[in-house]
DNA sequence: CCGTAGCGAGAACGACCGTTCTCGCGCAAC
DNA sequence: GTTGCGCGAGAACGGTCGTTCTCGCTACGG
């Protein structure tokens, strides 16, 4: 096993577990018997565990947002693109270990604390916004429902983690469409 | 000093660390520290740690509530009120020690790993949830609005953490005007 | 075939955490 | 005045965590 692979099973298995149970309540040592890689190596890899979760985010932020971009990608261009991001979030709040959003999470856990994760969230959160913004551009949208339809989709994500279940998905969805159609 | 007075101050100062630094990372004696009463008598008031986050949850619930009720009831009533969350919000957000909302804070920290957070949290939810319907019914606003309205809420309460910034309770206020006027 | 460099497994270390225990003191009841 | 109970201060305990170290083993260069 080379470092490439090791570095590979250690994202999965730590981004894995620290969604499932958050950050604190995992142990290096769950990570290692996860991934299948030894703790020595683990450490030439990531050199502490912060950076561990640093990069967990970061490889995160890239995956969603492209997935995110696949599925509004496969949609007719204009106004149903910017819906299609409702539609998407319908998909994720969806899948059987949906525990809302990974960065909301980490920032309510060591926002406050470990000053690379608030940049790493504050980062994920502004490509978000600039992303759905270059989508309502592209619509013919008005600028200022913008921040609303990122409100909603946020908005959306938290509730449907606190709740349990994807219906904000679908509210969000609807007022989305209300603004687009108001303006 | 009393059990109620020692109840007070432990409420008190455990509600500020646990908000401003999370959970776990604030440990007990920090509590006895800055509440300055003894070890002994705090695990007689709360016989462990989860129930003195519970306890804290409770209380925030509580007094969170009759904030935003107060700044609400104060305003016309009707549509008005409605808008006066948001307006109310933003006087929230404002606060120098804002680090977002608690309870999305907790469930992100601890809604995996401690039931009786997750379902306060969720009650937390379901009672604001709850609050605006009934301001929503009271303008004479549609049902089918109330959920948008609660996801800006929502939404403006991460983002204004994670940003750092008010603004989002304004831009949520904006959606929502939009929201009740094209209904 | 020998030396050595790197590896994995796991023990070890030091710090900290939640919780409990010890001990000495003040005070209230009889 | 004595006795005993409740208190605060802080030590102690058991466990866990992040991180490092030890120690055989393996595989390869000369």
């Amino acid at each position: 096993m080379d470092h490439a692979e090791a570095e590979a099973r250690l994202l999965d298995a730590a981004e894995e577990l620290f969604y499932a149970r958050g950050v604190q309540a995992v142990g290096m040592d769950q990570v290692r018997e996860a991934s299948g890689v030894s703790l020595k190596r683990l450490y030439q890899v990531f050199p502490s565990k912060s950076e561990l979760v640093r990069a967990c985010l970061d490889r995160r932020d890239g995956r969603w947002r492209a997935r995110l971009a696949a599925h509004v990608e496969a949609c007719p261009a204009g106004r149903e693109r910017v819906l299609a991001v409702y539609d998407w979030l319908y998909e994720w709040f969806t899948e059987p270990d949906f525990r809302g959003c990974a960065f909301i999470n980490a920032y309510g856990e060591l926002g406050a604390v470990d000053p690379a994760v608030a940049d790493a969230v504050r980062a994920h959160k502004r490509a978000f916004h600039d992303y759905l913004a270059g989508l309502v551009a592209a619509a013919g949208g008005p600028e200022h429902v913008v921040a609303p339809l990122v409100l909603l989709a946020e908005g959306a994500m938290t509730a449907a983690a606190i709740s349990g279940s994807p219906e904000p998905a679908r509210q969000a969805r609807l007022g989305a469409d209300q603004l687009l159609a108001a303006s």
